[in-house]
This record gives structure tokens, sequence and C-alpha cells, in this order.
RNA sequence: GCGGGCGUAGUCCAACGGUAGAGACAGAGGACUUAAAAUCCUUCCAGUGUGGGUUCGAAUCCCACCGCCCGCACCA
């Protein structure tokens, strides 16, 4: 008996599919179409994983919906521009395209070692010139629709980087890599118009019914609308200061505004600005605000800091005066940089007002209740409004109205709709990313590039051994002539965030080579996305800029407006994770891989090297510093890449983390050989592939229950995405086809039946094994082009069940009767059975309920 | 602070409101073997984080609390 090898069998298998082109999507429209992505990987250098995880899901939905019969779109690129390659070429004196480059082939070649149904055809990466030059074309159509905008921002600065940073890349106000104090600069950026369609992308996450609840509580959260007022109080004539007559704010609470204590801005307020040089020790303040202003701990503390400014503001129905501070809670880029305080009802303005002895007055009382007081917490629940002249005994959301009209009646305010989605910043100081293509001529201004110039290609001959933007200091690649006029001008510099360039890549897929962004021809079949599946880490920028990004294009032409949703269902899948291995050194924490430790016993390990033990630590998602690792490459090596696939399948659900162990890969191997061995033990019994039904006995019938059953239920677990469960299925077959005792009329043809479906079942899963499988069994049909089982529903279905009886919800007895059996005979057996009988000691049962072919109870 | 998720056997996980166990891992015993590995057979173990409520019936629905995890976070 030959053990399966997957060594040999895998490169095998993965060399007829690739002969055969079983995976290239065929664009025919005689078949239903379906479009199937996991998100495109970062080409580092080696796959992790995550990426197997991820991967192997997608390949399941994929290869089941090949076998159903559907035209699939299944590729793969990469997501190549960024920052690492030009560290990498930092460190190692190389160009960032070398780098990157020869990391696609790395992964490429171990991509290919999982056998996946990818379309290799269509693979690009997003540095290609071919790609960005098409991007760049859409970004001048962008441009020319009003979709872009270039304006001042505040950025993150490193000083010594000479580059701005993302705010991921602050760490405790310093840069991630040079560890310099980052600076806020001031600089003209190109911005995606994205608030523009803040309401659009906010309202059309209602009908994203394929994706995960959490993501669109995510998306909707992160675009944060709130209605509100926004309304202009006088300043006091005798705080007067040029320019400034009115204080703008903007509030959510217009029904408490009989309860304002005082007004504050933000320190980086342009009122608060020109304040500096009147007020003593006014500057000094905002800049102590500016100082812990990035630092994350500072913000936790959140300790509420105010500057008196000496002006005051007139309360628009009382004429009451109030006072206008600088408050270091206050962000100058949400509403108005302005707000009334009202102390009662923010816990914000209580902890301010009570820290500089501000008024606080509550203005809704639970039910009214005119002696209601606030201690230290804010009251933001429901009420009646109090203390407010016309609004008393008004609702909070009459109130709001009412004040938001009469104010707007005075032309001093008006309502108005906030979202904290901020517009899309894009310029980038990088070197490694797709160029703006735009001209800067001293006479006509800034000129988009003439779209028969693209791409505006990067340099080859540049070198990464000053800090700052290579472009930058490439004086003849910078000078071009005006589009325009045809005199010299100055290309821009910057380059695109990267995230650009993942915001279309799936449309791109539908025709990777065609001469402009996209082919309507074909992209309108495809798109959208049917699944998609990656990381919950994405579940904010990279889907919602994608969505933007197909809106965009719908405008420009590049899409169908039935794309502007890109991803009908959305997939998150969990992390993968390991047991960590460390021991202390030195007062350190040294951290060892899974290879430099062996196990000793229950959750006992030991150090090779030295024998010496180690502690086991903590669960956690696998990454290179705490050294919790595995190397798919080697995982493959070791046991095949059907064994990893199925290994990441099976257990944990797909969507929760999964622990990596080495027990749980050798419980998937041992699995593996045994679909093998008892398909190869079967094989001198069963009937030639294709015999016709012949006779069953009762043990053959069961073992075709057990077989259609698996179809079903396998089924329905892939298409709802519980592959653990699916897995757990195919365990159960595989146990029944293991066990099968039948021996009588049509045992042997039950079993060819069994073994078949189990190969069926399994190939979405471990593809590689599969084939092998259906090979061994005879047939000369490549399993990859073979459809999906069929399920016959009447072998689902049981004639007998066994229904237990409660009485008074108690478990006492149970009966078998037919499946189809109707109330008032299963009530009648019920009570003739004679453990009910005696349980019931002579009392009337005052109800029984029947659920049928589930349960009985008998309530006395 | 706000929002979301999860607590079931030693472990990972199943269970349309209806017999708590599908499956895997680990453990124990046995068969085969000179022995081991591999394989096969058998088998142990929980009443569902805690406390209430709804229901004929709750792991499942509701409320409160505890624990863990993940987002967002001074958004007026």
């Amino acid at each position: 008996m030959a053990r399966y090898e997957a060594n040999t069998a895998e490169p095998k298998w993965r060399a007829v599919w690739d002969d055969r082109g079983c995976f290239k999507a065929e664009n025919n429209p005689a078949k239903p179409k379906y479009y199937v992505l996991e998100m495109f990987p970062y080409p580092s250098g080696r796959i992790h994983m995550g990426h197997v995880r991820n991967y192997a899901m997608g390949d399941v939905v994929a290869r089941v919906k090949r076998a159903q019969g559907y035209d699939v779109l299944h590729p793969m690129g990469w997501d190549a521009f960024g920052m690492p390659a030009e560290n990498a070429a930092m460190e190692r004196k190389t160009h960032p395209g070398t780098w990157t480059y020869a990391n696609i082939d790395a992964m490429r070649a171990q991509l290919k070692l999982m056998g996946l149904s990818l379309d290799w055809d269509r693979e690009f990466a997003t540095c290609d010139p071919e790609y960005y030059a098409q991007q760049q074309a859409m970004f001048i159509d962008f441009l020319d629709a009003g979709l872009l905008t270039r304006k001042n921002a505040t950025v993150n600065w490193d000083p010594v980087d000479m580059t701005v940073l993302a705010n991921e890349q602050v760490i405790d106000g310093k840069g991630w890599r040079s560890g310099a104090v980052v600076e806020k600069r001031d600089l003209t950026q190109w911005f995606f118009r994205i608030t523009d369609v803040a309401e659009q992308l906010l309202s059309a996450i209602d009908t994203l019914d394929g994706w995960p609840d959490k993501v669109r509580t995510m998306q909707r959260n992160w675009i944060g609308k709130s209605r509100g007022l926004q309304m202009r109080f006088d300043i006091a004539e005798n705080t007067i200061i040029p320019d400034y007559k009115e204080l703008e704010v903007y509030t959510t609470r217009p029904d408490t505004l009989f309860g304002m204590g005082f007004a504050a801005i933000s320190p980086d307020h342009p009122l608060a600005i020109s304040l500096d040089d009147r007020v003593d020790g006014l500057a000094a303040f905002r800049a102590e605000c500016k100082a812990i202003g990035t630092s994350e701990e500072a913000l936790e503390k959140a300790e509420k800091k105010g500057f008196d400014t000496g002006l005051q503001v007139r309360h628009p129905f009382t004429d009451e005066l109030f006072p206008v501070y600088i408050a270091n809670f206050i962000l100058m880029d949400y509403g108005t940089g302005a707000i009334f305080g009202c102390a009662a009802h923010d816990q914000r303005d209580l902890d301010f007002a009570r820290k500089y002895g501000l008024k606080v007055l509550p203005v809704v009382a639970p039910g009214g209740d005119e002696a209601f007081s606030v201690g230290t917490e804010a009251y933001t629940g429901p009420g009646r409004i109090i203390n407010s002249d016309f609004l008393d005994g008004m609702e909070i959301e009459a109130a709001k109205e009412f004040v938001a009209d009469k104010i707007a009646a005075t032309g001093k305010g008006e309502k108005k709709t906030n979202y904290r989605l901020r517009d899309w910043g894009i310029s980038r100081q990088r070197y490694w990313g797709c160029p703006i293509p735009v001209v800067h001529c001293d006479a006509c201004g800034v000129v988009p590039e003439k779209k028969e110039n693209l791409p505006v290609k990067l340099p080859e001959d540049v070198s990464f051994d000053k800090p700052g933007n290579p472009l930058e200091r490439h004086e003849t690649w910078k000078t071009t002539p005006c589009p325009s006029c045809g005199k010299s001008a100055t290309r821009e510099t910057d380059t695109m965030d990267t995230f650009v360039d993942s915001s279309w890549y799936f449309a791109r897929f539908t025709a990777p080579r065609h001469a402009t962004p996209t082919d309507r021809s074909v992209v309108d079949r495809w798109l959208p996305v049917d699944q998609y599946i990656g990381g919950i880490e994405h579940a904010i920028l990279h889907l919602l800029y994608s969505r933007f990004f197909a809106r965009a294009m719908a405008k420009t032409g590049h899409l169908s407006d039935a794309s502007v949703e890109p991803f009908k269902a959305l997939f998150t899948q969990g992390m993968v994770t390991h047991e960590t291995y460390s021991r202390m050194d030195q007062g350190r924490e040294v951290y060892f891989t899974p290879e430099e430790v062996e196990r000793i016993g229950e959750g006992d390990y030991i150090l090779k090297s030295d024998g010496e033990p180690v502690k086991t630590g903590a669960i956690i998602k696998m990454s290179k510093s705490k050294r919790n690792t595995v190397d798919p490459e080697a995982i493959i090596a070791g046991y095949g890449a059907d064994c990893a696939r199925w290994f990441m399948l099976s257990d944990s659900p797909p969507d929760r983390d999964v622990e990596w162990t080495e027990a749980g890969v050798e419980g998937a191997a041992r699995h593996i050989q045994r679909v093998w061995r008892i398909t190869e033990e079967a094989l001198p019994r069963i009937p030639p592939a294709g015999t016709a039904m012949p006779a069953m006995d009762d043990a053959a019938a069961a073992l075709r229950k057990v077989t259609h059953k698996a179809i079903k239920a396998a089924t329905a677990d892939i298409e709802a995405f519980r592959f653990n469960k699916a897995v757990a299925r195919l365990y159960e077959l595989t146990n029944a086809a293991a066990g099968f005792k039948g021996k009588g009329d049509g045992a042997d043809w039950a079993l060819r039946e069994a073994l078949e479906t189990l190969a069926k079942l399994m190939a979405p899963m471990t593809p590689h094994l599969a084939e092998e499988c259906w090979q061994a069994l005879g047939h000369d049909t490549i399993l990859a082009e073979v459809s999906w089982p069929v399920v016959e529903h009447a072998l689902t279905i049981d004639d007998l069940v066994t229904m237990p009886i409660q009485v008074n919800g108690k478990r006492r007895a149970e009966i078998r009767v037919a499946a189809d059996a109707d109330k008032a005979s299963v009530e009648s057996i019920t009570l003739a059975e004679p453990e009910i009988i005696k349980c019931l000691d002579g009392a009337t049962p005052k109800k029984i309920i029947v659920v049928p072919g589930r349960i009985i109870n008998v309530v006395v």
C-alpha cells in the first residue's frame, strides 16, 4: 500500500491544470459570472500564514463556483508601491523596483505551490508602468470632473527623513523610522473630494447586505454624520477686535442653548491666532497645546485646559454675556472649531466648567423635574426642557427644531449636517509611488499632463543615499515642457498614496492590458466583485476608498452606475495565531521560534540548543517580533499544500482567529493519508466508474444517505462560509466510508459513490489529493473540470425519526415514529408510552406540544 | 468613554428556541508488531461565565454583572 506522496502528486496536478488552462476566466456570456477576489498582497518577499488562510478560503469559493457551472474570475496581483521598497533601497543600495520585482517573483513561486485556481494571465503589479499609466489617466479625468482639489493641509512632517508621515507612522509624537520629533507643517496637497459623496457613501451602506455588520458599523462611524445648528454669537462690543464681530459655532444640541456657560475655540482657530499678540500668555498656551497634541498618551489623559481670551459673547435670547476660552479639547477641523459650552449636558464641558468655575445650569431634566441638578456627571439622557424660557416643557427633539428655526429666522445661523470624514489627501513626498501627472508652469499654473504623454514614468537613475524625495532633486526628470504653453516648467514631484493603487485594481483585473483604464464591454459584466475576502484591518480605509473610487470611475465613464458598490459581498477572515516561547535574559524577554523549541510534555517546551526549559506564552497573531511565525513554504515542503489548506479551514470559524499548532497540522496530514488509503483499499472491490446503480440492501442504502446528506450539508456550509463545519461533514463522510461494513447488494456501488463524492467535496479544499483520488477511481477526466455533485433530496430525508418526550420540559423517554406522522397519532403514541404513563401517574396532561420531527413536551 | 464581538468537555469548536455533541486535537485502554511508527477498535471528561426574567421548553431571546478580545476615541 503506497502512501500518498504530496511532494510528487502536487506538482503533477498543478502542471496538468496549467496545461489545460483550467482556471482561465472564459468571459462566456452563456454562463453566469462569478468574480471572487482576495485582497492582493504587498510583495514583502515571503508569503505568511495569513495569506495561506486568505487564499485557501478564496480558492474554496472559486473552485466550488466553477464546479457549479459559473464562469469564474479569480485573479491575483501585487500591491507593489510603498515605503518598504524605499527603505530596502536605502539599506541595500538597490533600486526599489529591483527589490519589489524580485520579491514578486519569490512570492509568486510560493503562491503557486499552494495550487490556487488563479487566472495568472491577468497578473499585474501596481508599480507596472502599464498599470499606473491608467491610474494617471484617471487622475486627469477626475481632475476634469471636479473630483480633485488642491489645498493646504497640516501634515505630520519628519524633519530627518524629510517626508510626510501618515498618522499611523507617528508613534508617541516621533517618526517611526527616524525617531525624530514630528512637526506639523502646512503643505499644499492633492485631495480626492470624498466628502462630496459622504452622504451617498453613508446611505448606500444600508444596501451592502453581503457585508459583515461590524464593517458596516465601522464605516458609518467613520463617516460620522451629525445634524446640528451652525450659529453665530455676537461678540460683546467692548471686547471686539478687528475682523471678529461674531463667533460661529457648531452644535448638535441647540436645545441646550439656555444652559450655555461659556464659549470655547480651538487653539488653532484663526481668532486664537490673531489674539496671539494681544493677550499675554496666550501664545505660550497655544504652543503648549500643540506640544501635547500629537502624543497618544497625552490625549488619553485628556486633562481639560483652557485660557480666557477676555472676549465675551452675547446670548441671542437672554443677552447674557459669556466668556470665550481657548480650550485644548476643541478640534479645529471639525465643525467651525468653536463651540458653546453647555456644562450640564456634556461631560467635557462639565469638566471644563468645574475646573474654571463656570456656570452649570441644567436645562434638560428627566420628566421635566425643575429641581434636577448635575454633580460631576453630565446628563445626556432623555427628558424635558427646564430653565429655558419659551422652550420649557418641550421634548429634546422638538426643542432642537424650535431653536434652530428661531435662530435661522434671525439670520444668525442655519441647520447644518457635518461629517467626521475628511477629504482624502493623497500627496506623498516619496519616490516609490504613482507620479501625480501634473506640471507646474509659471505662466499657466497647475496643468495636467497630456494623456498622450502618459505614463509619467518614474526615472530609473535615482539614489537613496540622501533623505527626502529623490524626484525632487532629479532636475532632468523634473524639468518638462508645459503641456499648455510649451515653455519649460516643473513636474509635480509628489506621488500618490498607495491606497489609490488598491482602490481600483479589482476593476483592472477584468481587462488588465486594455489601453484605457477599463474595457466597458467586459468590466460591466464582471463587476461587482461577488465575493471579496480579506482582513478586517482594511474595514475602513481601503474599502471606503474603493467605494469612492467606483463612484468617481462611474462619473468619468470608466464604470457603469451599476458598479458604484464594487464589492457585493465581503468576508473578513480572522488572524492566524501561534503560541509564543520566551525566556528572560538579563531582564529582557527573548523570544524563540517554534523550530527552536521542542515539546517534552503537556505544555512543556525546552530550547533545543541547550535543553533548558522555555516559558510558553500568549497565543497571539504571528509576528516577526514575537518570533511565533511558521513559514508556509516549509510546511508545504513537509506536509504538502493540501495539508496546510485543510488545516487552515478546519476547527475555527473562518472569521475568528485560528491557532496554528503542530498537532493540528499532523491531524490534517493524517486525514489526507486516510482519504487516500480508504480510496485505494476500495479499488479492488468497487465496480468500474460509470456502472449503473444496482439494487440496494439496507446497509448500502444507509451509506448512500450519509453520502447525500454530506453533499447537502457541505455545500450549504461552504456557501455560508462555515468552512470549519464543511470540514466536519467531510470527516463524517470519511468515517462512514472507512467504517462501511456492507457486503450485500449495491454495497460496492454505494462505496464508489461515497468515495467519488468525497473526492469531489474535498476538491475545493485539498485539490491535489482530490485529483489523485479521482484518477485512482478510474476516471480520465480532470476533477477541476467536473461538476459539483448533485444531491438526491429523497436520500436526505429520514423515514423514521427518534423523538424525545419531555414531561414539563424534562426528557423522560423517546419514541421512533414516521417522520411525517400527524400530531394526533404522535400524541396517542406518546400517551401510550409506559415511561410516560408512569410519569403522569394518573394525571391528565394540560397540554401536549408536538414539534414535528423534533420533540414532544407533555405539560401537566 | 462610545460601538461591536466572544465566554459550551483538558483544547479548538458544533448544536432552525426543541435529546448539549457533528467534527478535530489531546488523554486512557486494547488489537496488530520482536519492538516502534503507522493503522484499527474501544473509551473517559462538561450541562453551557454569574444572577435574574420571558417560555411548555433557553447555550440560543431579554436585563444586569464578571472576564477576554477588537474597532473608534476630546467629532461639540
